[in-house]
RNA sequence: GAUCGCGUAGCUCAGCGGUAGAGCAUCUGCCUUUUAAGCAGAGGGUCGAUGGUUCGAGACCAUCCGCGGUCACCA
C-alpha cells in the first residue's frame, strides 16, 4: 500500500483492513483486475454435490462464490465457496495453476472467485473441484467473521463461534446472511410464502392491486399513525395503518375480487410480534361472506404449508400443528363458556366486570363491555388456541367495519384465525349499509373525543363509496411476518424481517 | 414509556481494584488430497462514551449512548 494510503486510512482502518487494501495493491500491481465485471457460471455448488458421481467421465464446471474457509498447505491449498445453494470445496495447486496460484495466496475469507476445473472427491470423501483456472471477481476488505464448523462421532454439526451478536446480525444482515445459511433459509422461504399466496389467489381470478401508502385520512383499523407533510400540497399525510377503505372503493368500483399485498405502518412500541412497519395481504370478495371467507383461508394456509414443508403439520415447539382443514370453529362467546364455565353473552358492563373480577383479570375503569369480552378472551381462550382455530361473532364495539350478525343482536359476522395462541387473521362480512356505517364512524369519534387516540376517524368519501352502493363482500387481513414466523419456527418477528427498525448508529 | 441485564481484539468469550488475556481469524517460516488441517514464531485493544471515587479503574459510583429480556400499547 503506497504511503498516502496507509496515512490516509491509518487511524482509522485496523490492521486486517490495511493488509487486505495492501493485498489489493498487490494484485492490481500484477495485473490482476480486482473488480472484473462478470463471470460464465454453469453450476451451483447444490448441483455439483447433487449430480456427481465417481464413475462419471470428467466433468468440467465453472463455479463461483464467496470464499468462507482456507487451508493451506505451500503448492496446494483446499478453500470452501459459497453461492447462493451452499458450499463447495476447491482444490488448488500450483502445479496446475502456475502464476493464478501465487495471486490466489493474496485472497482472503470473504473475497469473490469464480473457479473453473473438474469436479473429484478427495481421499477424505469430500465432492470438490480440481481447479484449472482461478479468478477474482470481487476483493472483500472488510474481515468476515469466520464460523467454523465440525461434524462430530454421530454426525451432527457442530458450529463454532457463531455470529451471534444481535446488534451486529440485523445492522449488517448482508453479514448475517453470508454466515448463517438458516438465515437466508429462512427469508427464502418468507419468498415461497408470498409466490404460493399469490399463486393461489391468482387462481381464483383476484386481482392484485395497489392503493396509497400516504393517506390524507388513515382508517380501516384501531392504531396511531406515522404522520408526514407533502409540501407541494402543503397537507397533512398519514403512512397507512391498513389498505381496508380504499380496497372496498375498487369493490364499489366494480371489481369482483382483489387483493394487496403492501406495508403498513403503526407508529406504536415493538416487540417480539410488532415492527412499525410490516406486510399485510388484504383481499375482498364481492358476494361472499365470512363463513365463505373462512373456507378461503383454511384453503389457503394449507396450501402454503403443504408448498413451504410438503406437510400439513408444521412442528412449533412442544406442538405439532396440523393446517388440514376444516378448522376447528367456536363463537367467541362460546368459546369464553368452553374455557371459563360462564357464560356472558347479553350481560351488562357491570355484570361483566364482576365476571372478570371472579377470573382475577385487572381492567382498565375506561374500557367499555366490548373491549372487557375482548380482555376476558384473550386472557382465558387465546393461549389454549394452538391448533388452527376461528373464533367468530365479536362485539359490535370492537368492529365498526364490519356488518351486523345476520341473527345476533349487538354482534358482527367477524372471525379472527388462531394458531398456537396468537392471531393470524382477521375478516368479516365488510359493512355495506352507508348509513349504519356513518353511525359507526360517528360513535368512533365520540370515542376519540373521549381520549381514545386510536378510534377511527370519519371518512367521508368512503361513506359516499358507500352510498352509491357496495355488493355484500367478505374482506380478510393477513399478518404476513407472523405467518411466516409460525411457518418457519421464528419466535421474533425480526427474524423475519431483513431489516428490522433499528436505532441508528452513533 | 417503565424496569432488569449486557457492551473487553475482526468474530466468540474469560478477566470484576494492582503491568489487558484465550480460541478462531491475521502476519512470517515449513508443508502438493486438507477439512475446527498441522507444526514453529509474531503482530493486533482510547476494555461503548463522559465525569467521579482511589496511590492505582476494564472492574466501584453517576450520567449518557447502543443492544437485549420483561411489562405497558398494538397486529
Amino acid at each position: 500500500m503506497s504511503e498516502e494510503l496507509q496515512k490516509d486510512y491509518h487511524d482509522e482502518l485496523n490492521t486486517l483492513m490495511v493488509r487486505r487494501r495492501e493485498e489489493l495493491e498487490h494484485l492490481r500491481a500484477a495485473g490482476v483486475d480486482p473488480y472484473p465485471h462478470g463471470f460464465e457460471r454453469n453450476a451451483s455448488a447444490k448441483e455439483i454435490l447433487d449430480t456427481f458421481k465417481d464413475e462419471q467421465p470428467q466433468w468440467i464446471v465453472a463455479a463461483a462464490g464467496r470464499i468462507m474457509s482456507i487451508r493451506r498447505m505451500g503448492k496446494a491449498s483446499f478453500c470452501h465457496i459459497q453461492d447462493m445453494t451452499g458450499k463447495i470445496q476447491s482444490y488448488l495447486k500450483k502445479d496446475d495453476l502456475g502464476d493464478a496460484y501465487d495471486h490466489f495466496k493474496l485472497l482472503d475469507i470473504g473475497d469473490i472467485i469464480g473457479i473453473e476445473g473438474y469436479v473429484f472427491r478427495t481421499k477424505m470423501g469430500e465432492v470438490s473441484i480440481h481447479a484449472q483456472k482461478v479468478v477474482l471477481l470481487s476483493k472483500s476488505l472488510r474481515p468476515l467473521p469466520v464460523v467454523k464448523e465440525k461434524t462430530d462421532e454421530q454426525g451432527n454439526k457442530v458450529t463454532f463461534d457463531p455470529f451471534s451478536d444481535k446488534e451486529l446480525r440485523y445492522r449488517q444482515r448482508y453479514v448475517d446472511l453470508v454466515v448463517n445459511p438458516s438465515v437466508r433459509e429462512t427469508f427464502i422461504k418468507r419468498s415461497m410464502i408470498l409466490r404460493q399466496m399469490r399463486s393461489f389467489l391468482d387462481e381464483k381470478n383476484f386481482l392484485e392491486v395497489e392503493t396509497p401508502a400516504l393517506q390524507p385520512i388513515y382508517g380501516g383499523a384501531s392504531a396511531r399513525p406515522f404522520s408526514t407533510h407533502h409540501n407541494a400540497l402543503d397537507i397533512p399525510l398519514y403512512l397507512r395503518i391498513a389498505d381496508e377503505l380504499y380496497l372496498k372503493r375498487l369493490i364499489v368500483g366494480g371489481f369482483d375480487g382483489v387483493y394487496e399485498i403492501a406495508k403498513d405502518f403503526r407508529n406504536e412500541g415493538m416487540d417480539r410480534t410488532h415492527n412499525p412497519e410490516f406486510t399485510m395481504m388484504e383481499l375482498y370478495v364481492a358476494y361472499k361472506d365470512y363463513i365463505w371467507m373462512m373456507e378461503l383461508v383454511e384453503q389457503m394456509v394449507h396450501s402454503i404449508a403443504q408448498t413451504l414443508n410438503h406437510s400439513a403439520v408444521v412442528n412449533l415447539g412442544e406442538n405439532e400443528i396440523n393446517f388440514t382443514p376444516p378448522w376447528q370453529r367456536l363463537t367467541m362467546f362460546g368459546a369464553i363458556e368452553k374455557y371459563t364455565g360462564k357464560q356472558l353473552r347479553g350481560k351488562n358492563e357491570t355484570e361483566l366486570r364482576s365476571a372478570a373480577k371472579e377470573l382475577q383479570i385487572d381492567l382498565d375503569p375506561k374500557i367499555g363491555s366490548g373491549k372487557i369480552i375482548d380482555e376476558i378472551f384473550s386472557v382465558t381462550v387465546q393461549p389454549h388456541l394452538i391448533q388452527p382455530t376461528f373464533i367468530m361473532d365479536y362485539p359490535v364495539e370492537l368492529s365498526p367495519l364490519a356488518k351486523k350478525h345476520r341473527t345476533e343482536e349487538g354482534l358482527v359476522e367477524r372471525f379472527e384465525g388462531f394458531v398456537n395462541g396468537q392471531e393470524i387473521c382477521n375478516a368479516f362480512s365488510e359493512l355495506n349499509d352507508p348509513l349504519d356505517q356513518r353511525a359507526r364512524f360517528e360513535e368512533q369519534v365520540r370515542l376519540r373525543e373521549r381520549g381514545d387516540d386510536e378510534a377511527q376517524t370519519m371518512d367521508d368519501d368512503f361513506l359516499r363509496a358507500l352510498e352509491y352502493g357496495m355488493p355484500p363482500t367478505a374482506g380478510l387481513g393477513i399478518g404476513i411476518d407472523r405467518l411466516v414466523m409460525l411457518l418457519t419456527q421464528q419466535d421474533h418477528i425480526r427474524d423475519v424481517i431483513f431489516f428490522p427498525q433499528m436505532r441508528p448508529e452513533k
